[in-house]
DNA sequence: GCGAGTATTCAGAAAATACTGAACAGCCGA
DNA sequence: TCGGCTGTTCAGTATTTTCTGAATACTCGC
């Protein structure tokens, strides 16, 4: 195993984290844990991603907490250590899913509140805001599809995305 | 119009902004003037807003840099006034479009070469691994493929979303 | 109960991000 | 050319978020 390629893995699922909403810390040591075959102790962690001890262990509780991380006991030992649980997937449905209950449903709501009081006579803001408010609840109900079954979900990817013909990206 | 209902709309979809990775200030902006009718100047824009003068001017320079915001100027008006592009999705295409180039694809190239560097006994790591490039290659493939044609994203999401039986939301 | 080794917590430090407002620039009419 | 009005910029400030490390708590063998 090349341990650059490993570390720009680590990275640059570090900085990804942000597009899922998690801190960079939390998904370096997700990263590295999915990336090491043997459970890793506290210290190593640090260690391998220099960071504090205080923070990776608030960033392991709050691992174990959305279900990607789990601790185990080494026989004889004293010392916690951690494993990533092989699936990844539970942990962007549950944030999606939790992002999308804080942020997302209010401002569809608020938006169909604002539109029962728009004046009649105000035919351009009310036709935008419509088209937009139906936009956003054909994206509600995919969402809602999507998000309520992982297992499903994950076929229907695999599927949609079989049924797109190979496209080269630029630079391929 | 109600001047309640439309604040919560321009403070949720402010909320909302984070969401898509833009901040508050611009978001809240662009909610106002999807909101009404007539051309704001600036001072309109900062009075309602309780905003700087500097950080609405530069909110709607990058407003407009994505297209969903154009100036306008008044015969007669010495001042430059904004009002909203009709069409909302092509900042949330041009965004997505964005985040997903710097975020979503430098993570799954390291997570692909890395994936070439795994030892040949390592079937713990390698499995997984794969299971989840297979994955994110599904999604790339389908953001492609989505972000590749606004109109036609459209039409697909509301067909989608036709497609799916109605299905009650908790507490309604 | 004590001490060594380890984990957790959290107040404060540091870093990242967003915002302000004063200085400056551009424009126009007098 | 000057003065008034408006827009833009950006250095500095405020706010938010993240991280650190010392204090504390826990656990186990003695």
């Amino acid at each position: 195993m090349n341990i650059d390629t490993r570390s720009e893995f680590v990275e640059s699922w570090g900085s990804m984290g942000v597009m899922w909403g998690i801190n960079r810390s939390m998904a370096r040591i997700h990263a590295l844990l999915l990336a090491t075959r043997e459970p890793l102790g506290l210290e190593e962690i640090t260690d391998e991603l220099g960071m504090s001890r205080g923070n990776a262990s608030m960033c392991l509780k709050e691992l174990r907490h959305w279900g990607v991380v789990r601790r185990v006991n080494l026989t004889g030992e004293r010392r916690d250590y951690y494993i990533a649980e092989d699936d990844v997937w539970s942990m962007l449905f549950r944030i999606a899913s939790e992002r999308k209950k804080r942020e997302f449903d209010p401002a569809l709501s608020a938006l169909q509140k604002f539109l029962t009081s728009i004046d009649e006579e105000d035919e351009l803001i009310r036709d935008r805001l419509e088209e937009l408010e139906e936009m956003l609840r054909a994206m509600d109900r995919l969402l809602q599809r999507f998000l309520a079954s992982e297992g499903a979900s994950r076929g229907m990817l695999k599927f949609l995305s079989a049924q797109i013909p190979y496209r080269a990206k630029k630079g391929e």
